[in-house]
DNA sequence: GTGAAAGCGCTAACAC
DNA sequence: GTGTTAGCGCTTTCAC
């Protein structure tokens, strides 16, 4: 219809083709920077204008180019989510934990209006991990999920970057923004409970690497100590469903009956145990009590349903996004560590 | 060190910050083409000169930025992955099985160099989703992981667009290039297995409304029809855990007796369905036989263990990476249907 | 093997 | 309220 005789005629052809905006400005009859305006939907623009722009831009599925509009305001859109994975390579980004929290990361961010970009690492492999996605320039910031064994990179990286909010562990006198459960407090809470529910002689399984665990391990110390019981056993296990299940088996051949309580760095190492209880023919929580952490949907549908350590993942991904929008607006920002909750079910 | 005296002095103070490839150039005495062949890794580079301004972008920790490069190459490096929300908005992100997948896909996106860019949508707010997606710019190619209820759209897409790849079932004569499982054999072996236990008033339990989900039930009537059976009932539910639950148990107070085999659509369902059935004083698999989908990690731990159809959903995330790399390279590509297997436990 | 120069598509001064 | 213009940081001909 509008077929003008102002257009050259060799452009005649191409014309329906909207590759960008100073396309749609010439089948709109105004400049590029007015169906910019237009488009980022800024006051500036004339109404009408405005109108025969979005129309024209409906019609012919045209979208500003993010990348070249991210180059040119020097901001992305874009938010950075990395997984580091420690010496346990595989699976880790399966567990259940990380996935729910990933969820509700992606709604918050949505919410505001920024995309989500995941990248797992494994440092081990690739020490440069977390400078080399900060300065992609693809991203606006970046949430670390766990600090795996790279608290130190990650210490170093914070003082030169503000954009970065940590999950995980908080240090006392720490530089990098975290949002986490009181690790240390939450031990705590198990121990205690495993020891209400009747045992004695108390076990740690997992692994004790990871800074998280580590702390969930000595809270369950403390109270060893200061209830005078025997040193919690460490069990050392790996993460992954598969060789967890095996491992768990050898330390109950080594330990079984020396051992009537057991705190699970996880619920899903928690869960698998239950099950290699069972096999080995001990009852829970009769002989043997445990209790588990996080809280996960599996946690209420083991049999017996599992007493564990809830951390509100729902909270901490809500928190993580407010703490790193308001960093990206230059506000200073505190770390947050959430209290851990103890849900008794019936396994301790 | 290496003050020397050819920069202007006022250039002496920013000399140590580089921000672009240009800085870089400057530092290294070359120019900026040649910086970007370099840390390109083109060959027609001098190895002295390459070796020089490697050294130097360590030194500075310096990056080219991808959104210009991207720009510029019109291509990013990222790879768009969609999980549309169908009626059903929260908690499916949660579910293990999507999660699973994710991890998979982020592995071996990575193993090709592409980064993963993650995106929820909900389609009846957003009737757009998919195009604005693709139309972003910021993607080279797309993967949706499950089609809901919007199969009609990923066609209408599917015919202008070539770099996507959708995680779901497969219709006769679909235009979109899909990979998944055949959930009406799936559906089959599920019914099949139930009745060869015993079983003969059978149901199927969750959301029929998602055509993965209706060919799995559609391969259970297969199934009850040949045999001669009353017709599957279906038990509507939602999918999250929550609301799951009191359905669940809503379908069991008005059926409960007369139904002694449940197909239930996911595992997540049947685990959440075994433990109503405890609490209804049911046995399984004696009085009530059941079997899921998926075999997520969760069915080996359900007391007792879960009877399931099984989908490689690491084979499953191989292919759509594959397929998508293939695409992108301009091949042509067909679907995929990988067959189902069945995994006998306990439950059926 | 390297430099110069022209953009990729967009936005934000700055004019008018 | 709109047009013009100058880049954002990079890659890639095209010369030499």
């Amino acid at each position: 219809m509008a077929g003008s005789d102002k257009n050259d005629s060799k452009d005649m052809i191409a014309r329906t083709v909207v590759r960008n905006i100073t396309d749609l400005a010439r089948l709109a009859g105004v400049s590029p920077g007015t169906v910019s305006r237009a488009l980022a939907g800024k006051t500036l623009v004339n109404a009408r204008t405005r109108e025969k722009i979005e129309a024209l831009a409906r019609e012919h599925g045209f979208r500003p180019n993010q990348m070249a509009s991210g180059l040119r305001r020097q901001k992305t859109g874009v938010i950075g989510v990395v997984i580091p994975l420690g010496h346990d390579t595989r699976q880790q980004i399966s567990d259940s934990f990380f996935m729910t929290l990933l969820g509700h990361l992606a709604d918050e961010l949505t919410l505001h209006g920024y995309d989500l970009m995941l990248r797992r690492v494994v440092p081990d492999e690739d020490a440069d991990w977390l400078d080399r996605f900060i300065g992609s320039g693809m991203i606006d910031g970046v949430i670390v999920i766990g600090q795996s064994d790279q608290f130190e990179r990650i210490e170093d990286v914070a003082e030169g970057y503000r954009a970065m909010v940590v999950w995980g562990n908080h240090q006392e006198g720490q530089r990098h923004c975290v949002v986490g459960t009181d690790n240390r407090l939450g031990g705590r809470l198990a121990a205690e409970r495993l020891i209400a529910a009747g045992a004695t002689r108390l076990a740690f399984l997992g692994d004790t690497g990871p800074i998280e665990f580590a702390a969930r391990f000595a809270g369950a110390q403390d109270v060893a100590a200061r209830m005078g019981l025997a040193p919690v056993l460490p069990l050392v296990t790996h993460l992954s469903p598969d060789r967890a299940s095996e491992e768990i088996a050898g330390h109950f051949e080594r330990h079984g009956r020396g051992i009537d309580g057991i705190f699970a760095a996880t619920d899903t190492l928690a869960a698998l145990c239950l099950t290699e209880l069972r096999a080995c023919g001990l009852r829970v929580p009769e002989d043997v009590r445990i209790i588990g952490f996080d809280d996960l949907p599996v946690a209420r549908h083991t049999v017996p349903p599992l007493t564990t350590v809830r951390q509100d993942i729902a909270a901490g991904a809500h928190s993580l996004v407010d703490l790193l929008l308001r960093r990206l607006a230059g506000e200073q920002t505190e770390s947050l560590v959430m209290p851990p909750e103890l849900v008794t079910r019936q396994t301790a």
